[in-house]
DNA sequence: TTAGGGTTAG
């Protein structure tokens, strides 16, 4: 029954006094002027919804001890909403208005019973519904919301399973819709115990198919990617508000499907909803893995002019920040960390991990150094940023030293990323044997990721035999990735060893893996994406390009530029391997983008797969003879090539 | 007067 720490009270005037105002530091009791205050009841509801602090209720402390003398319900059931709401410790004051109501009525129950699951007192607010039920109080939807929600927060679906029997006794979820609103809080406690099947027969059973608890739906669906069924769903709501289409988009960006995210964006624009801050968050994200500036741009206007700058709100600063920092604009998104006004754990990793993948390690060390001047804590990815500048720069000890005191400085424990930072870290820098000991050290099984950068660092130093260790893991571990097995003969091809390709060609064959195309692509005009794969020929300007890069050669020859022939791994004569070499894909692009646009644009190239070492140095040189800044975004990592140098310093 | 949607890596 009632917490044996408050008495129940008798009505008389001066104990509701006593009860109502005996803590001081809460409400002190009326003063004579006050004392009765007339207000009337929608002005004390008013004053009440108004409250933002403790004290504010001065106000009208005079007009509650009224309420308690005329056992008004209505007001009372606010103060206690509004007392929970502003943390007033349940078992106190709250409490001591619900005990001195003769007969609680369920709107009362309720919100006491909420007020003890805000406080996450559970058993205290279950016993509570046992009372109310003992005195032939019959629940409403409230009540049902606010169970659910206990049993959501306990994460006890056997609770919730109970609940919904009673609630089916009294009437189900009803032809009026009363209970509506405790269907939608049920189908939230099965999403989110991962009940999917018992959350959709709920949402089935429901006589309205509504938003809210189809967003849930939706949104449980594309957390497990069956994003089919989620857009099945969506097209069957007869209501689709904001949240809805918000909830589409960051599903199909959360899921790497940015295209699609953009796509329901568009739609979602020809249906007259105006986004707000969430779903701007969600597009900018599909932008960011998108990485084409002119869509970007367009975004970026929206959210400043519809007042979600990155000055006002976090979650689109860092979104912008990471947005900008993989369209290969890392200036700008410096530019807009610099601007935040508030600034988090997300903003900061983006910022590293920006500075760690375009090359520069220094800056994203000082802001490392900076953020740990802050209260924010470095988390996990914070930790993946650091480790990656202190690879892309060969920053060797810094790295060993971070990953040693990891776990006692930040306490965050080494995963499987962490560790093939380090290997990859360790493998560029050319200790490939203490990277194969830390790989075959490991307190956790090394997942592809560890042993594909032992395999990546082997193919930078020539080391077929660590290769053939790494390659055996990855075949196990992956054994449909085909970037493994063409890396792993390119290794063995520039070490002449051609029986092994052979082997490893023919693996490839009795699996029916088939090469993924090298693509390179750039954005025109209008934001019209220009695609070339290696060897193509097709594109209308092949001629003017194939002329470009035949003058470029000659120029880059006179400046001591040789073919790097072992970037060709199939065995063929030198001339063919040169042929070969002028049509990887973005020297293609580059051609396109000399031919296309002014002298002061800055080239960006993207790339799926890892830029090869010829490509490299033609890249370098072509800086240098062209005079234009080329930024080349590969597989893991920007290259900015300037003055015939690159950021990356060669290691990559 | 209760309920559904947001940013980093992989």
């Amino acid at each position: 029954m009632r917490s044996p720490t408050i008495p129940r009270l008798s009505l008389s005037a001066n104990a509701i006094h006593k009860f109502c105002f005996q803590d001081k530091s809460i409400l002190p009791p009326p003063t004579p002027n006050h004392h009765l205050q007339q207000l009337s009841e929608s002005r004390i509801i008013s004053l009440l919804d108004s409250c933002t602090h403790l004290n504010h209720l001065k106000a009208v402390h005079a007009s509650i001890y009224r309420c308690c003398l005329e056992q008004n319900r209505f007001v009372l059931t606010k103060l206690i909403r509004v007392l929970t709401n502003l943390n007033s410790p349940i078992n106190g004051y709250p409490r001591a208005i619900f005990n001195q109501v003769q007969h609680p009525n369920c709107f009362l129950w309720t919100a006491l019973i909420r007020g003890y699951v805000v406080s996450r007192l559970f058993h205290e607010a279950i016993n509570l519904y046992d009372c109310m039920k003992r005195d032939c109080v019959r629940p409403n939807s409230f009540t049902f919301c606010t169970l659910f929600k206990a049993a959501t927060l306990m994460g006890d679906v056997g609770l919730g399973c109970q609940l919904h029997g009673e609630l089916f006794k009294l009437g189900g979820f009803g032809g009026s819709g009363f209970f509506l609103h405790a269907g939608n809080t049920l189908i939230d406690l099965y999403v989110k115990c991962g009940v999917m099947e018992s959350a959709r027969n709920v949402f089935d059973e429901m006589p309205v198919r509504d938003v809210v608890s189809g967003t849930s739906l939706i949104v449980a669906y594309a957390k497990g990617g069956a994003m089919e069924a989620a857009m099945e769903l969506f097209d069957e709501l007869d209501v689709k508000d904001v949240v809805v289409w918000t909830a589409m988009i960051t599903s199909y960006s959360q899921n790497a499907r940015p295209r699609d995210a953009l796509e329901m964006f568009e739609r979602m624009q020809g249906c007259a909803i105006e986004p707000d801050e969430f779903t701007l968050a969600g597009v900018i994200s599909a932008c960011a893995q998108l990485g084409t500036t002119k869509y970007s741009m367009c975004i970026r206007d929206i959210a400043e002019r519809s007042g979600h700058g990155p000055e006002r709100n976090v979650f689109i600063g860092s979104a912008l920040v990471d947005m900008y920092s993989k369209c290969g604009r890392v200036d700008d998104a410096y530019a807009i960390f610099k601007v935040m006004r508030e600034r988090n754990v997300y903003s900061y990793s983006s910022m590293i991990l920006g500075f760690a993948v375009h090359g520069r390690a220094v800056e994203a060390m000082q802001l490392f150094c900076e953020m740990k001047k802050t209260d924010i804590r470095p988390n996990r990815v914070t930790l993946i940023g650091v480790l990656t500048a202190c690879s892309h720069a060969g920053m060797v000890e810094e790295g060993r030293k971070l990953f040693k005191t990891m776990e006692e400085t930040y306490g965050v424990t080494p995963t499987g990323d962490h560790y093939t930072c380090m290997v990859d870290l360790l493998g560029r820098s050319g200790h490939l044997e203490e990277a194969l000991d830390l790989a075959k050290s490991m307190p956790i099984e090394p997942h592809g990721g560890v042993w594909g950068a032992l395999l990546g660092a082997c193919s930078i130093y020539n080391n077929p035999e660590t290769a053939e260790i790494a390659a055996s893991h990855l075949f196990e571990l992956e054994p449909n990735n085909i970037g493994n097995y063409v890396l792993f003969a390119n290794i063995l091809s520039s070490a002449g060893k051609w029986d092994g390709v052979s082997r490893v060609r023919k693996l490839m064959r009795i699996k029916g893996l088939k090469k993924n195309p090298a693509c390179s692509w750039v954005e025109g005009k209008k934001g019209i994406i220009h695609e070339f794969f290696a060897g193509d020929q097709t594109h209308p300007r092949f001629r003017e390009i194939k002329q470009v890069l035949e003058d470029l050669l000659t120029r880059l020859r006179l400046h001591g530029y040789q073919p790097n022939l072992v970037s060709v791994s199939y065995d063929v004569s030198d001339d063919d391997k040169r042929q070969i070499l002028m049509t990887h894909s973005e020297k293609l692009a580059l051609a396109f983008e000399l031919l296309s646009t002014e002298s002061a644009h800055t080239i960006r190239i993207m790339k799926n797969l890892r830029i090869c070492e010829d490509c490299h140095i033609f890249m370098c040189g072509a800086s240098k003879i062209t005079e234009r800044e080329i930024v080349v975004r590969d597989n893991l990592r920007f290259h900015h090539f300037r003055d015939g140098s690159c950021s990356c310093g060669n290691f990559w």
